[in-house]
DNA sequence: GACTTTATGTGCGCTACCGTACCGACTGCG
DNA sequence: CGCAGTCGGTACGGTAGCGCACATAAAGTC
């Protein structure tokens, strides 16, 4: 594979897998844009136009209530796709793809992703067809994980995780957001998030100005994180999904060991009985 | 499309959406397996060997966190598939896949499954490829969905939803389990559930002895559900996912009309207007 | 029937987070 | 500068669900 053909690609995790081919087929047809915050990719049942790949900016993708209020499912960046529904048969999906980080993004018309994706060829591994796929099935585990998150962990924990998780896919320690739209995201009250984030403050692991938070101390966070942020690290990393790996056309195959099964307990006895 | 080809398949639905030739291919290779109650299908990181295709069990896909809670991510029955990750390219998810109601599915070799997902055809619509790939999608829109109710709504309206999915997936109207299995499902204590299915009993609308609950009135269980329920079970409607609509190879293009914006609004804030 | 095991029902104090209200402080704009 | 609008901090009562400890009851075993 040709390494010099990235240079002006920027840093889409997924545009970097390209093949050669792929990417003087593709290449052509990538539109650098600028996503401004809050920006609408697609609101529920909207039929995608492009397939958006974000180099700097945020996307999240977030379920709105019947009464109004927002909750995060995934938050897409330089690692991934706005637009699983084209490939995955869908064309629509009931959520909402809003900019939550200002930033840049390639975009792609629908019409030719799906070309690109369905184009037959012998071998898989690494076209974009297979890299797609492994996409959406690391954004799987991360809505799932949300989900299990959602549940079981208190929201120090959560924001902690929601705070490396954006991290990972800005360039900068600093986050331009409000703690409202935190909150929004985290689906709790406003308040909550200023709580937590005062204690994190207070341990100094946190700057805070109005509309941006900065994070000083990035272990002190994984400290307090729950197993949900290295969960989902974990199966990015393995899916080939990071920049730390760079998947070829002969990448390794997927596979890893197996796991104990464990008593049953809740977790929130368990983390009593830590304390 | 040939309909008499089916008859000996049960009522998996996707592979009674497969066309003639596709069934011809497979049909040899599928075998009907009993599922008991508990069988552990795949633990996080195993390779799995066979794809299965339920009929009549239920498969839960759950995560098990470093305490030994479980938590379900997703329920899987007639609609769908066990081995997602085979096609998705991962190898292996880093959940656990439990059955949880006794009884059928059809089991493929996990490289038969991958040999015909991969089949180099012209036309997409209407094979296995399709298909699979659409019910991952509706896979994805149930996770976020659980998620949203997880942190949304009462643990009554989360059993009313985790009920009526049940039930959608089963042909009578028993459930055969306890509610110490119920809670683990839901991430809760045993005890709300007793609590819960208490008053849906004095509603009238359950029966209920030993790790046996019988459904008596449908139509209140979904007075009671929150909107979660409808969401997912109008997107696997959409995606041509549910028994009610057979997919042929030339089905309705995939589209629907927008959704309205709403005002920010937490979701407990607007039940309490209502109430 | 006697005994064990497992499932369900109930009560009680506790806490994380909620809804509400209000106030100060920062920021951008004329 | 002054003003308006937004954002962040604080306080307070309320509650859904938690952890814990038992009591009861149904099914299985011998």
């Amino acid at each position: 594979m040709i390494e010099s053909h990235k240079l002006n690609l920027g840093q889409n995790h997924i545009l970097d897998s390209l093949s050669a081919a792929e990417y003087q087929r593709l290449s052509p047809h990538l539109e650098l844009v600028v996503l401004p915050l809050g920006e609408i990719i697609y609101e529920p049942g909207d039929e995608l136009r492009y397939a958006y790949f974000p180099t700097t900016c945020i996307v999240s993708m977030l379920y709105v209530m019947e009464s109004g209020a927002p909750a995060e499912i995934a938050m897409v960046g330089n690692d991934g796709i706005i637009g699983v529904s084209l490939f995955m048969g869908g064309g629509t999906m009931p959520n909402r793809a809003v900019v939550r980080s200002v930033g840049y993004a390639y975009r792609l018309r629908a019409q030719l992703l799906l070309q690109e994706f369905n184009r037959a060829g012998g071998v898989r591994n690494g076209t974009l067809h297979d890299m797609l796929l492994r996409y959406t099935q690391g954004l799987i585990t991360q809505i799932a994980q949300t989900s299990v998150c959602n549940r079981h962990h208190f929201l120090d924990q959560q924001l902690c995780r929601w705070l490396l998780l954006s991290l990972d896919l800005l360039t900068s320690n600093e986050l331009i957001i409000t703690q409202e739209l935190i909150a929004n995201m985290l689906g709790v009250r406003r308040e909550g998030i200023t709580e937590a984030v005062g204690k994190l403050q207070k341990a100094g692991l946190l700057e805070c100005r109005r509309g941006r938070i900065t994070v000083l101390d990035r272990p002190g966070l994984e400290e307090r994180v729950c197993e949900c942020y290295q969960v989902v690290k974990t199966e990015f990393d393995r899916l080939h999904l990071t920049s730390r790996y760079t998947p070829s056309t002969s990448y390794m195959p997927l596979h890893s060991g197996g796991l104990v099964r464990n008593e049953s307990l809740s977790s929130r006895q368990a983390q009593m009985k830590q304390g």
